[in-house]
DNA sequence: GAAAGGATTGGAAGCGCTTCCGTTTTCGCC
DNA sequence: GGCGAAAACGGAAGCGCTTCCAATCCTTTC
């Protein structure tokens, strides 16, 4: 029933090899035979096999993409960019979205398997020694994502840096006891916002008070990264100073957009008024952020797709090129919850 | 290099016949080979080739999801739920993600290239009888995601019902000149909200007016589904009355919350309160609508997706039951934009 | 102790395509 | 018209695995 290229070579009166030459494009193929070969295909509605094409000329034309999905927004952007330069290619693209981090490596493993894809574009994935290893050992081309590690290609974003921005802008709006509301410890672009947090403190000779600062090393979902862990997370530190508010935070930095918006309510909800009790940064930029009207870090995350796509694209055929690594500046952007203006709509 | 069964074969003293059955768990295989097939293929590190399964079983152990990625919520929450339940599975997932639907043929073809993936999951695409055709042709298991053709098995919510349920709830709570705001004409789902709508006005021996109803058929941009969209649709209704507000709207259906949130911009611009002059509901519950506080319908999309890959896990190993289909009925939920409380937080 | 019968195993033919190596054609040119 | 080189094509060997079929090996059973 499904026809191949034996067919094909049958009724047009050629051997495999030269129907074979044909679809790829070869050119030592008279024009003649062409035409003859393409129509009896179109008649037979001919469609090359994957799978066989993968098999003899050893790679798949698949890239595979591993993401946590931690946040779904930075997610949704990379990937919206990933896709954009995909389409442009002739790859394909195999997900593998987990929910946690633990997952993480199960998905590599089948991301991995020989003879599954030809590429891997690694999205917000802690490069542990052993992780490097396992990819290297599969022979790969790897782009990280928003994480780095120095024997693979990356684009990312720097996290440090936005810290410092974050907290330097409210530094400069004359806040002295800044906050900071943290999801899981172990995540590291929360460990470098943190530094870029201290940075920022020190630089203004201001001091680290770790009663400020706030983990919600509880939850686990999301490694953290949800509503409700920014507002426990900022409810702990309201209660930390209910006996004594003039100690207390008059600004926070919150280390994702996500656990902002539920800081947000958290002061909301404590009577507080944002901002003129309490000033409010998160990290993202995600949607909702505009309209909340919440001071945020953009980060350009379709264009790290899209650059990490071409990353990939490029070390595909050029395998033996050396790592490459991008660094994105995140941007301040000023809303309402430090005092800006009302954003107007996109 | 790359170590295949051969080698196995080899350094355990059999045929690679009996290398395969041990590695498919064939059960005629003696205890004693099998443990020495195992653990000479540890040794070598072997892992069998995806691709040389793929042609020699005849399926790749692959599923395709096309997606056109309108809003990206609710393909984030269908996609969480494929990937929660192909995670016990082990079929991986190829995702085709469009932009427009103008796109999605031409992913369409890719998905359903010979050899290329088991299944098909079409999410949120309309069904031609082209789209169909092709389908069938592929002799491929589909299965449809909030969208419905009898020929496939289908998942999906009944929006028609939740047209009627939203428009009924603000005739409840007193409106009669009630507002529509739509995307582009084109969307399926959007004529059947629009339909109940019509059903709910029509049984409560309302009129139907043209010209309280906008379709945003100037944006193509993600099928109009923009919080643009509903923000330029909002100006547009609100200045057709502008010089008599007594016939104005006091309520808006707004067909999707994305468009809803530009809509409430452009009310409250327009020096209107929410719900005080203008109640507002909306459609899908994404995730910034609980903290905007807009009553809306809430799609069960992460059922959706847990269950169309069930039924195309299904389908896979029984290629010849009659098509099933599964309608979700959308819940209201009732948020500030109507009056209701302040919602708690999750 | 031999035949019957089931459990194990090996041989070999694919799966559908690519590509190396030659062989056959074709064509330009003296 | 004949020669040589380039162009066009075919044969056949893989790619790495599955699986049908037949051969071999053990147990049983009488």
């Amino acid at each position: 029933m499904p026809v191949t290229i034996y067919d094909i070579a049958d009724r047009a009166r050629v051997s495999i090899a030269t129907v074979s030459r044909v679809f790829n494009g070869h050119p030592r193929v008279s024009e003649a035979t062409r035409q003859r070969v393409f129509s009896v295909a179109e008649d037979l509605g001919y469609e090359p096999h994957a799978s066989a094409q993968s098999l003899a000329r050893q790679n798949t034309q698949l890239i595979a993409a591993v993401v946590p999905m931690m946040t779904s927004f930075f997610f949704m952007e990379v990937l919206r960019g990933l896709q954009d330069r995909l389409d442009a290619s002739d790859y394909d693209l195999l997900v593998y979205a987990s929910r946690t981090l633990d997952k993480v490596d199960g998905q590599l493993g089948r991301a991995v398997q020989r003879g599954r894809s030809d590429g891997l574009l690694l999205v917000s994935t802690p490069m542990t020694p052993d992780r490097a290893r396992r990819l290297a050992a599969s022979r790969r081309a790897v782009v990280l994502v928003d994480s780095f590690h120095e024997d693979f290609d990356s684009v990312s974003v720097d996290n440090r840096r936005g810290g410092e921005i974050a907290t330097g802008h409210l530094i400069e709006r004359g806040h002295e006891r800044i906050g900071l509301l943290l999801p899981v410890e172990a995540s590291v672009p929360a460990r470098l916002r943190r530094a870029g947090y201290e940075d920022a403190l020190t630089a203004a000779a201001l001091p680290v008070d770790p009663e400020l600062i706030v983990s919600a090393d509880w939850d686990h979902d999301h490694h953290g990264y949800t509503r409700y862990a920014g507002y426990r997370g900022m409810q702990l530190l309201l209660e930390r100073f209910a006996d004594r508010p003039d100690e207390g935070p008059t600004a926070v930095f919150v280390a994702a957009d996500t656990m902002a918006f539920g800081a947000l309510r958290a002061i909301q909800e404590a009577g507080l008024d944002v901002p003129g009790d309490v000033e409010v940064v998160g990290f993202d930029d995600v949607a909702a952020s505009a309209y909340v009207g919440l001071t945020t870090l953009r980060q350009p995350m379709y264009e790290m797709g899209k650059l990490a796509t071409e990353a990939l694209l490029r070390r595909l055929d050029a395998p033996d090129t050396p790592p490459s690594h991008t660094v994105f500046a995140p941007r301040l952007v000023v809303r309402e919850t430090t005092g800006g203006q009302v954003a107007e709509l996109a």
